[in-house]
RNA sequence: GCCGAUGUAGCUCAGUUGGCCAGAGCAGCUGAUUUGUAAUCAGCUGGUCGGGGGUUCGAAUCCCUCCAUCGGCUCCA
């Protein structure tokens, strides 16, 4: 007899063997047949793997985030058995599960696939799903699963398989198909009620652009066909705050071929609003003490093989800008932070005055591969809200944490609830691509561990993914359909003041090297305002948003009594405007209220007599009449609350 | 850059297998209407059908090429 544990703690005795499907059955059918997955001493099992010894065991229904990869995963193979069916000869790569849905890497030789092909294989996974074919678990010898592969000519599960350790291989079967994996499935495909292949793209074998690009079909696959429905209303929705929908809606940037590729114009609005971010932002950091400092937009090429960006960006950017006297060479400036350097040699430092914090708004200008270009979140020429601390190295975690509260007093004003700090540090092996000693790198990851400790941050760590000069936390926001954008991100450098040869002088009257701190709590305008609008679909805060009040004579006989408010109003900073148009009210409300304007001022023949003003609010209808300077309090009261 | 898709008026979209002067709604303009909390009515203007090249008696429609956009991949100082 084994133990087995239940997330509850209760314990109870099962026969050597049992299986956790046999489990779920001995405490309710009903739970057998919602149960898709378990956890056995914490890792995912098939429901019909033996249990053998004492364990802990959870059971998850489709709710259990485990429960959910598994089914995915299962779907993947679904689809695989489906392809192969549809397609003889077809080769696989890798098919796992993702965050939501799945896909399968394969390789259709001569024969390319469209979306309009994708129809075929849901209904064939549909048909195979519902033939209840079992997943079939099979441990096999590194030798045997060679030769499976070898003589079914599929050299990608060859490759695989050669890195695998023999002993640890197996194979799972459903149907005709066969794949080599890890597990864990599902018991059976008939769970699977609800099939969308989601689309088609192309991946490089094993992520390298060196490789051979393969089809990857991306699906999503539910145990309801109700739940499938949802989720496609939901991204349907999701859709609608699209950044660069509502940013074309709401006039606040646009782009033009003439001009390039991901170089955006700020409209008039969006140009004011980025202004008021800007505002808000100085603000703050003039309270942190920062300066102020304006560079220009090129350096010569002779300041970025100083700081190392040349000799590491300098093939992949934009070409050096020559001018008509010979040799002179001259870069787009794709950070600041050479720059601000320089700035800090301008003059000799003293212990005394570190930190020394410059702050700028700095355009910079990357070139980023065309396929990579996206709306407002990836461009080519963007403005950084940045700034680099020199500091002592007593300083250093102090500075660090400070640039924290910044970055989540930020967040908290623009109501950010969902982020995650990550912590980037070097790749665990591959180290010949980053600059600087060990020894350095090893005190900034740990400026860095330590501070976000001390700060309380929910973090994760990421191997391989800091900059070549040094460790970063980047604050993670998701867009409306799910994707990581970076924002704000702190990096501290020991590599940049050695070889700027950035210097101050000790209380020992020796000279000293300073730590530098890059950071941008925003990250930049376009990717900062891009997220922020997808989050608000458009309904900014009150204090940022592009038009305040618009006010709305019911006819053109009080249009003197608007205009008298309007600029009552735009005398108090409100931001209102006019809507006094030849048409009817009705109508002036509905389109204003899609213009997303937060407050609507209806104003006819009982407000002009009385100097009061109807007010409406977005999404909320009537609130009723006031006079107009209480509702300029309460405009200036929502802003103060706002800003706190 | 790579794989796949898309590109028709300012915006959202129709345009059957190549064939009458390329259509609609919204926006804009003109006029009527003077409106009370999410769409008043009528008329008019507006398009080298992304650019270039080709096939054809004839191309928005077929082919080539370039550009841009969309979804991914790779990349992201």
């Amino acid at each position: 007899m084994i133990n087995i544990t239940f997330p509850d703690g209760s314990v109870r005795s099962y026969n050597e063997g049992i299986t956790p499907y046999e489990i779920a059955q001995s405490i309710s059918p009903r739970l057998a047949a919602d149960v898709l997955a378990a956890s056995v001493d914490g890792q995912v099992y098939d429901l019909d793997r033996p249990v053998n010894k004492d364990a802990s065991l959870k059971l998850h229904k489709w709710e259990d985030q485990e429960a959910k990869q598994t089914f995915w995963h299962s779907s993947s193979h679904l689809m695989a058995e489906a392809l192969q069916i549809l397609y003889p000869g077809i080769k696989f790569g890798i098919g796992p599960a993702i965050e939501t849905g799945f896909y399968y890497d394969v390789d259709l030789g001569d024969r390319t696939l469209v979306e309009a092909d994708l129809k075929k294989i849901e209904d064939k996974m549909i048909e195979l799903a519902r033939e209840k074919q079992p997943f079939v678990r099979k441990d096999i010898s590194k030798a045997e699963a060679m030769a499976t592969y070898t003589e079914k000519g599929d050299q990608y599960k060859c490759e695989l398989i050669n890195d695998l350790e023999d002993g640890t291989i197996t194979f799972y079967t459903t149907g005709s198909f066969t794949d080599l994996c890890r597990g864990p499935h599902l018991r059976d495909t008939s769970v699977i009620k609800a099939v969308k292949l989601t689309s088609i793209a192309g991946a490089y074998w094993r992520g390298n652009e060196k490789n051979k690009m393969l089809t990857r079909i991306y699906g999503v696959t539910f145990p309801k066909k109700s739940l499938l429905d949802e989720y496609l209303a939901m991204m349907e929705e999701a859709k609608k705050r699209d950044h660069r929908k509502i940013g074309k809606e709401m006039e606040l940037f646009t782009f033009s071929q003439r001009v390039g590729a991901g170089l955006p114009m700020w409209l008039p609005k969006g140009a004011e609003l980025r202004g008021r971010l800007e505002a808000f932002l100085k603000k703050v950091q003039k309270a942190y003490g920062y300066l102020p400092v304006i560079s220009p937009h090129i350096g010569q090429k002779e300041l970025y093989v100083t700081s190392g960006h040349y000799a590491k960006y300098g093939a992949d950017s934009f070409q050096p800008i020559h001018t008509p006297q010979e040799g002179e060479e001259f870069l787009l400036k794709p950070m600041n932070c050479p720059h601000h350097c320089e700035i800090y040699k301008s003059k000799p430092r003293s212990y005394k005055d570190l930190p020394v914090r410059l702050a700028e708004f700095g355009t910079v200008y990357r070139y980023e591969q065309s396929g990579e270009l996206h709306g407002l979140t990836r461009v080519r020429g963007f403005t950084q809200d940045d700034a680099h601390i020199f500091c002592r190295p007593d300083q250093l975690k102090e500075e660090f944490c400070k640039v924290i509260d910044i970055v989540l007093y930020i967040f908290k004003t623009l109501n950010f609830p969902e982020f995650t700090a990550q912590i980037s540090l070097r790749d665990k092996v591959n180290r010949e691509k980053y600059i600087g000693t060990d020894e350095n790198w090893e005190k900034a990851e740990n400026a860095i561990i330590e501070a976000s400790a001390e700060k309380g941050l929910n973090t994760v760590v990421e191997y391989g993914e800091a900059a070549f000069y040094g460790p970063k936390l980047d604050f993670m926001v998701r867009d409306a359909i799910g994707r990581k954008w970076q924002l704000g991100t702190i990096q501290v450098d020991y590599n940049l003041p050695e070889r700027f040869e950035l210097e101050y002088i000790g209380a020992d009257d020796k000279k000293h090297r300073p730590i530098m701190i890059h950071r941008a709590p925003f990250g930049s305008m376009e990717r900062f305002v891009a997220v922020l609008i997808e989050h608000t679909g458009g309904k900014f805060p009150l204090w940022l948003t592009p038009d305040q009040v618009v006010v709305l004579p019911v006819s053109e006989k009080y249009n003197d009594y608007a205009k008298k408010v309007c600029e009552l109003l735009n005398n108090y900073d409100i931001r209102a405007s006019i809507d006094d148009r030849n048409e009817t009210i009705g109508k002036k409300i509905r389109e204003n209220e899609l213009k997303r304007i937060p407050f609507l001022l209806i104003v006819g023949e009982k407000e002009a007599e009385s100097n009061l003003v109807s007010v409406r609010r977005q999404g909320q209808g009537d609130q009723g009449q006031m006079n107009v300077e209480d509702f300029v309090a309460l405009v200036n009261d929502e802003v103060k609350k706002e800003l706190n």
